[in-house]
DNA sequence: GTCTATACCAGGATAGAC
DNA sequence: GTCTATCCTGGTATAGAC
């Protein structure tokens, strides 16, 4: 393999493990059997090291994004749009970004990296809380996503992969039919006042 | 004012607006008018001075513990603690030192502050996910939690503090009211199995 | 008891040799 | 494509001035 694919294999691991400002150059490069500067070579800097392995996960993220805003909106879309979410940026033993992503959220709102999955994440909120504009339903929607991110950190580590997607979509839907419900109410209330 | 809780403040502030390892301690010294060797007086080391502002809240977090213990179980209560947790951790512009939790949630992982805070919100999280040890009850106790965390960076800036607390504890409450409602729905199949 | 001066070592980054 | 040498900054430690 070559050295720069070897490069962001420890970088990822080691970010992920110990955090990205706590790991250093020379232990990944000592880990590689290389020196510092070696690495200066493949990347421009630490953070270019951190754009070379995300950006992948952004362009799945504008997929997502340009593939729902096709989509005739309602319940359905909302749950088709989180179940893609959790499996396009989950599935498949490519949770090790999304990992390292948990464990370095601090750091990315410094990163370029960090402010463009944010700004994705933002636009699959905003979509998912659907057009009324209301502070609730923003936080459902803020919910129902964390709800899927959480699955991989928050229960308890003897649940299957399986089961924690299972659990988390459940949840997640409860928020997302919860949001359905609050809309048209909200529209019930509005031909009422005309 | 005297220099250690000038420190404490100043400190308090640089390592939530650029975070705490991007924060130098020779920025700190200089914004209080002396040198980095003044602040190793005060404190052990740059870790003590988080220590130091945190201590409080763990305080304030063990009182609540204490006391949710002592109080019946129910679906009132489980309002009450997520009610309490809110005044008691972000109310009267004590939201300072919670915005550095939320800002720097990956470094506290290494540090003694952020152990301990995580360890007492996880006992919180048990309490609100109640007896049944179910893990779409741990996610909804978890997101519960969240909702009123996130009430301080999710929503537009436009909403007031009092509309954040409210809509952050409306939509946790559903969710805790789920929690009973799905245990009361397990205790009915227990019953019919026997 | 409160601070300054100074030094040490580790980390990110760059220039230039091979 | 990789290395040595070097620079600057950051956390930490200590000696000593007031």
């Amino acid at each position: 393999m070559d050295t720069r694919t070897r490069i962001q294999e420890v970088a990822l691991e080691l970010f992920t493990e110990h955090g990205y400002e706590k790991t250093s150059l020379r232990e990944v490069a000592e880990r590689l059997g290389v020196t510092k500067a070696a690495l200066y070579y493949h990347f421009k800097s630490k953070e270019e090291i951190v754009n070379s392995f995300v950006e992948d996960r952004i362009l799945v993220m504008d997929e997502l994004i340009r593939w729902a805003e096709s989509q005739p909106p309602g319940v359905e879309l909302r749950r088709a749009v989180l179940t893609r979410y959790a499996d396009d940026l989950f599935g498949r033993n490519r949770f090790a970004v999304m990992r390292f992503f948990e464990q370095n959220q601090t750091v990315l709102k410094n990163l370029s990296a960090g402010l463009q999955m944010r700004d994705r994440m933002l636009r699959v909120a905003r979509l998912l809380a659907g057009p009324d504009q209301s502070a609730e339903n923003e936080v459902r929607a803020a919910l129902a996503i964390f709800a899927v991110h959480s699955s991989f950190f928050t229960m308890r580590p003897e649940i299957t992969a399986q089961d924690r997607h299972d659990v988390a979509l459940k949840v997640a839907f409860e928020l997302l039919d919860r949001i359905a419900e609050v809309e048209a109410e909200g529209e019930k209330v509005d031909a009422g006042h005309r």
